[in-house]
RNA sequence: GCGGCUGUGGCGAAGUGGUUAACGCAUCGGAUUGUGGCUCCGACACUCGUGGGUUCGAUUCCCAUCAGUCGCCCCA
């Protein structure tokens, strides 16, 4: 048996790794249009930064991470997420330092989390994220909010809704939490066992929970919407408001609560509706983490940033058949006939490319049939026959495989001739 | 980590406990001695995922394993 690809992962063949690229294009296009700037973070790191990062009691760190011991003993894990990096970055660079704030990164590349797969879930899979750290002003929430919206949106996806939630400050938090646990400490034996360790750790998850989504302690739990301070609630009303204000359509959600630990205030996600889609349709997924800076050893700095998944954008494009503008055609194929003839169209093969156009030959000896075949499949504006005959008379046939008119072309000018008509 | 379904040529897909594994597409060749998209003819499976077992005999039955897929948990 030959060598497989690893679980969980996946070649991109050509046919669809231009898609990727039109893709990628597109995302740096629209972060240079709202001001965030490339960060490239290694791939790995310590293993500690995503223990401190993301948080020990996530799925992610428990039971997902990609981690070993390297030579010189140093314990390393395959990122699972970007922000843990993009803010060691900012921290190690001092970029709360730098004379432009807020720092706008965004960031674009392989994640990895060893997972079973299943449709829109991989174990390598790629992130395309930003991140806004150093002011805390909510028009940033919505601005970060709006470019994941019109990313999507331009790329021709319609059936996408985007749910958001306050899930407050420290203080907010710590009185929602206490809510939680005085609500469902006293029967707490009736929950799933993922809930009840849940209970200490992250009683918010609970609000979560599948399993349990019916019991009648679920529809009574206090809701963090009403646990907002003041300063909670107007800032996440100044989001909503701001949100209006642009044109983004949301739905609030109290029950909305984001898997890893550094999210306060601000929650979002963007699910897609279109039919057809996997029991996954989350698109997109961030927060504000006001908090995590520190954590990772900096000074106290806000923060608010997305992540989304390439892979879940094509299957939702593919869902809303949507057809990305990605057809690549052939200028010239130089069908070439007799030794003579196929010598000489390795010189006409280098200076049409070297004029700009996408041109190609045969390589296989093939006839000619076959090679006006190869010519009609890569579907080629032109093919232009050269055989000893040609040669001999100084010209070169030149064939429009779109209307079927044909005619002869100077040899020696032919590249002249060609641009002048190709163009 | 748990569960359902699936695994036959480059792709799609029949099939049977017994010595020759349908078919379609694609590919290559020919009909058309130098011209594509149509038509016709021909060619194309020395591992039927892998390993083991049952059997006189397994691609067909059983077990394991790997992989794909869908779902659960959770997430992008």
């Amino acid at each position: 048996m030959s060598i497989q690809i690893p679980r969980g992962t996946q070649d991109i063949l050509p046919g669809e790794s231009e898609k990727w690229q039109y893709i990628e294009k597109k995302a740096r296009e629209i972060c240079e249009r709202y001001q965030y700037r490339e960060i490239r973070t290694p791939i790995f790191e310590h293993t500690e930064l995503f223990l401190r990062g993301v948080g020990d009691t996530t799925d992610i760190v428990q039971k997902e991470m990609y981690s070993f011991t390297d030579r010189g003993g140093r314990e390393i894990t395959l990122r699972p997420e970007g922000t843990a990096s993009t803010v060691r970055s900012f921290v190690e660079h001092k970029m709360f330092g730098l004379p432009t704030q807020p720092v706008k990164l965004y960031y674009m590349g392989p994640m990895f989390r060893y997972e079973r797969p299943q449709a829109g879930r991989f174990r390598q899979f790629v992130q395309f994220g930003i991140e806004a750290m150093g002011s805390s002003d909510p028009a940033v929430d919505a601005e970060v909010i709006s470019l994941a919206m019109s990313f999507y949106k331009e790329l021709g996806l319609n059936k996408l809704k985007l749910v958001i939630n306050s899930l407050g400050d420290k203080e907010s938090r710590k009185a929602h939490r206490d809510a939680l646990i005085a609500h469902f400490q006293p029967r707490i034996g009736e929950f799933c066992r993922d809930c009840q360790s849940r209970l200490e750790k992250n009683p918010m998850r609970i609000l979560d929970c599948k399993a349990d989504r019916d019991h009648e302690l679920m529809k009574t739990a206090p809701s963090i919407i009403d646990y907002l301070n003041d300063a909670s609630r107007e800032y996440f009303s100044k989001v909503q408001q701001y949100l209006a204000a642009i044109g983004i359509e949301f739905e609030v959600d109290p029950n909305l609560v984001r898997g890893l630990d550094y999210y306060n205030h601000t929650a979002f996600e963007i699910m897609s509706n279109a039919e057809g889609f996997g029991a996954i349709t989350t698109l997109c997924g961030g927060g504000r983490y006001n908090g995590l800076v520190e954590e990772i050893g900096g000074p106290e700095t806000p923060g608010i940033g997305f992540a989304l998944s390439i892979e879940r954008l094509l299957s939702a494009l593919n869902a809303e058949g949507v057809e990305l503008p990605v057809e690549q055609k052939m200028d010239c194929y130089l069908v070439s006939l007799g030794e003579q003839a196929q010598d000489y169209t390795v010189g006409l093969l280098h200076q049409l490319r070297a004029a700009g156009f996408s041109a190609e030959r045969d390589y296989l000896g093939r006839k000619i049939k076959a090679q006006f075949k190869a010519a009609d499949r890569f579907q080629a504006k032109y093919v232009a026959v050269l055989g000893d005959d040609e040669l001999a008379a100084n010209k070169i046939a030149l064939k429009s495989m779109e209307d079927g008119t044909q005619m002869d072309l100077p040899l020696n000018s032919f590249i002249q001739k060609f641009t002048e008509l190709a163009k």
